[in-house]
DNA sequence: TATTGTTATACTCTATAACTATA
DNA sequence: TATAGTTATAGAGTATAACAATA
């Protein structure tokens, strides 16, 4: 996390604006702001999983199955940020309440899920009872604002990934 | 998190471009999008910490102190995303380990903490190492779009904040 | 032999409630 | 009586390594 910050010394001069200073430096990491403003955003929402018992983790499982097209155990593992040992127990669970199936794979390797019908039930209800709270935010916000907002974080996603390996 | 896209219903006709399609819902969600981009931008950094035997929680509470004045745990808890029983055990490791210190405060319930000497310097060679992850990032995505990200989740948070509580 | 997941294990954080100390 | 933190406790996720099955 962290350093996404001008360092401790003067802000170089070709940073422009928003130089951090003594009382707004930590509010200026790219990383704790990211946290934050998921924070803040989340808390609105967790009520309708909690209410459905499901955990956070287990909700973005959900959510990328609900796309439509079964998707196999790494690629929910890299969509969903979870890690492996993690999502075996997840997709344990799922399948246990009969939210989600397995689905046949010509690679016999490859864990390859999908949503059941109850799973699909269930994530529709879910948008659909925290709609209220979604349109909220999104309202406040501005739509406009919210777009680019959205277009900047994947975009940062995909750049930061394409840069060369971590020394 | 969640629900922060269209609802699963065709988006209302007020709700400009970026429609999410089959493919891309899972993309469209905020509190997914946030997660993905601090994830992607963090792994590149969390070895500097884990190097300092630092969990990232700590981390976020040397960079909070950082910024010079003494907070209270209350305060800490706040800008650190962290729970109070979690902040507890993570200021007496740092405590422990010299890396802050407790300071008085005329309401003795306070648990006001600042760096020690040694925290800040373990702070600023932090800092230091992470630089050149920091820039790559930095000149990859664009001084001016990173400002912008920063400001819109800053704003973000703001705002959500300040809504009404939640039914 | 490389890849995909699972199992095992230890640690940390999350989350809630109950408790203590101070105001 | 209200507030600020701590303690207690249960549960889930993080992370690494070792293992199993398949390609």
């Amino acid at each position: 996390m962290v350093a996404l910050t001008a360092p401790t010394s003067p802000a170089a001069p070709e940073e422009p604006s928003q130089a951090p200073t003594a009382t707004n430096y930590y509010e200026r990491s790219l990383t704790v702001a990211l946290l934050r403003a998921r924070e803040s955003t989340m808390r609105r929402f967790k009520k309708y999983v909690d209410e459905r018992d499901l955990s956070l983790p287990q909700w973005r499982v959900l959510r990328a199955l609900a796309d439509g097209e079964p998707l196999d155990a790494g690629t929910l593992c890299e969509r969903c940020v979870i890690l492996p040992p993690s999502l075996t127990r997840i997709l344990r669970a799922l399948g246990e309440r009969g939210l989600t199936r397995q689905v046949e794979c010509a690679d016999a390797r490859r864990h390859m899920v999908t949503l059941s019908e109850k799973g699909q039930t269930m994530f529709d209800e879910l948008v659909g009872a925290s709609e209220h709270s979604r349109r909220e935010i999104y309202d406040a916000f501005g739509p406009e604002k919210m777009a680019l907002l959205l277009d900047l974080l994947n975009e940062l996603r995909e750049i930061t990934e394409t840069l060369p390996d971590h020394d």
